[in-house]
DNA sequence: TGTACATCAGTGAACGCGCGTTCACTGATGTAC
DNA sequence: TGTACATCAGTGAACGCGCGTTCACTGATGTAC
């Protein structure tokens, strides 16, 4: 398929992947206990063993490197919307993909999570800009996939548009309790499971009765 | 009813009250751009005109100071769940309700939920344990307003309280998308009014057929 | 393969700046008599 | 009502500190021949 002619990078820039990284992942796990508008330059470099002075050669400033981070963890995000699209389309069998997806991603991805549901309505412009633009997507995505089902026959674009938005927030709500769990904070980790569960079966279940009103 | 016997307020007494709404208000105004973890005690004290150390006079720290806005910012968001809940119960009637209480909240106290939504998940602990436990406090008294319907009839505790759970989340969402749309950015509020509603719409019918199955 | 030159990721020192916190103080307000 | 003393909200100077950014540099890696 793809004709890119191997990249063949070279050890210089093996080396600066390297790096770069390293002040992605130290952002990251700084970003747990604070937010992004009063995580320094100085911190993740600190963390890192480099000079300030090197956070440079790989990003402008904090903002840059909170940008790179929401393409890492939505990207991250955008494959359990995948994975609960792609299964069979029956109904309680989607509902225990979607909680069970997402328990998982919470465990393997915690500072993800953490870092989006955070900065989403956080004091950084661009990196707000950046996770509402793509959680918008993610809807559009919802949108589509779930207006192939039988029980969506009738709906308007709009109305499927209205119900992706309703599942991406849920969504996002239930990650962020399940690493409240994770956390010690709030209900325990089954607790939350059976909340998101009903709450999808009672949305389910006015979708199904959505026109009988008509 | 009161046997308070007049607080008989000092002229001294007075003056502070008026300091200490001056730095609330100014921590307010100076949030709405960015977070509270970088809000600093000079920016707070330099728009109000006193010197830095005056505001030790009034809170420990901006954490402390944090608190109080949360109180003050949940105190007027409870007015609009009281609202939406004491009118009458008809469905129709209580998602117009609903969602003109919500828009006009966002238009009266747009400083109000901007903190709020902002710091729900931010980096100051203290301010997001208690706007957690306000939030908490909220959907318990949805739950229990909620229950007392003709159509609540054989449900749970545990299925009113997951009900008033997704009802709190759905307000804020709305709130912050309301607050999104007097901004300039993302759909317009005859847009976020009418999404809104078809959620509402949509989780009632929910509710409506819960039992249909049984 | 060997050599000469170019590239550039990371260094380390320096800078000016605004931060939170402390402290002894001032002077208007409050209280007791 | 007048006086003497107590209270305490707000002052202003000082402190040490870590910040973001700049700059000329170094030395390992890459490239051309």
């Amino acid at each position: 398929m793809s004709h890119t002619p191997a990249p063949a990078p070279t050890a210089r820039e093996a080396q600066k992947a390297r790096t770069r990284r390293a002040l992605l992942d130290a952002g990251l796990r700084l970003l747990e206990h604070q937010s992004l508008s009063s995580l320094g330059l100085r911190e993740v470099t600190r963390v890192v063993g480099v000079a300030p002075a090197a956070f440079y050669r790989h990003f402008r400033d904090m903002s840059d490197l909170g940008v790179a981070l929401v393409e890492e963890s939505l990207g991250s995000l955008h494959g359990v919307v995948q994975e609960i699209l792609a299964g069979p389309a029956d109904e309680a069998a989607r509902i225990d993909r979607t909680v069970s997806a997402i328990a998982r991603y919470v465990r393997e991805h915690p500072t993800h999570i953490r870092f989006v549901v955070r900065e989403r309505h956080g004091g950084v412009p661009a990196v707000r800009a950046a996770i509402g633009a793509e959680l918008d997507r993610f809807a559009g995505e919802v949108a589509d996939a779930l207006a192939a089902d039988e029980v969506s026959r009738g709906w308007s674009p709009q109305d499927m548009r209205m119900l992706g938005e309703l599942f991406v927030d849920h969504m996002v709500m239930t990650a962020s309790a399940f690493l409240d769990a994770a956390m010690g904070e709030g209900p325990d980790e089954g607790t939350v499971a059976a909340t998101a569960r009903r709450q999808l079966q009672l949305i389910s279940t006015g979708r199904r009765h959505w026109h009988d009103e008509d």
